[in-house]
DNA sequence: TCCTTAGTTCAAAGGTTATTGAACAATTGG
DNA sequence: CCAATTGTTCAATAACCTTTGAACTAAGGA
């Protein structure tokens, strides 16, 4: 059971910018790109917007090719496709996640940034 | 007789990624960064697109402070607004050109990149 | 002054997007 | 099996976006 993905070469730029186009897209960009790599599942984005429109906002994200989900369980696990977006756009990521972070208009990004268990 | 344009410091992260996630607008920002700089009127433009339609895309590159349209005359003479994106978003706009330029799936940029009267 | 050129504004049409709650499916644990 | 947890799908709504042609404004040249 697995979600539809492009392939690396299918990603496309302007729909890539369209999607990170929006605040709640853009925070959830953020806080995966905080978490270094570490599979989130949906619920822990429930700070950005309810349980249905996370499920919108992550499959613009997914089938833009921006982020990946794996099906574990009754669990999404998402990551962010940092590599292939670095491969198809040399840097655009890392400037965007850096701008990003420069703005106070933006939703901060909650939790500790490298909690992570080992 | 100016246009309103928004300060540096009001240029907003996910307005220009969204204003960017349009193929004409995209288009329209790779063609002023291939004339590095030099000052471009409404006209030059037509190859995007309609003059009404390309008035709205002005606006909405304008708007979002990627763009700066001058008044000369009956002309807009229209720049990339290339130092202050830099200033706020390092790194941005350069990587979004150079993933434009590698996409075959965009419009050409037509003309000579330098044919820069002396 | 009259005409041309450059662009904007308007209204309308059609399409897409974001958000919501209710209902649904699928897996896991007791 | 039953119930709880995770997340999706659906229908509806409201807002916004893109594109168009017609009408308009403003400046410049003959």
């Amino acid at each position: 059971m697995t979600l539809p993905h492009p392939n690396t070469d299918q990603i496309s730029l302007p729909v890539v910018l369209g999607v990170l186009g929006d605040p709640t897209r853009l925070a959830i960009v953020r806080y995966l790109a905080s978490k270094q790599g570490v599979p989130l599942n949906c619920s822990q984005f429930l700070e950005f917007g309810s349980k249905t429109n996370l499920s919108y906002h992550l499959a613009k994200l997914r089938e833009a090719g921006v982020t990946r989900a794996e099906v574990v369980g009754t669990n999404r696990m998402i990551t962010l496709r940092r590599a292939d977006l670095d491969a198809r756009f040399p840097g655009l990521l890392d400037s965007v996640i850096a701008a990003a972070g420069d703005d106070p208009a933006l939703p901060a990004v909650g939790g500790h940034d490298l909690e992570v268990p080992v």
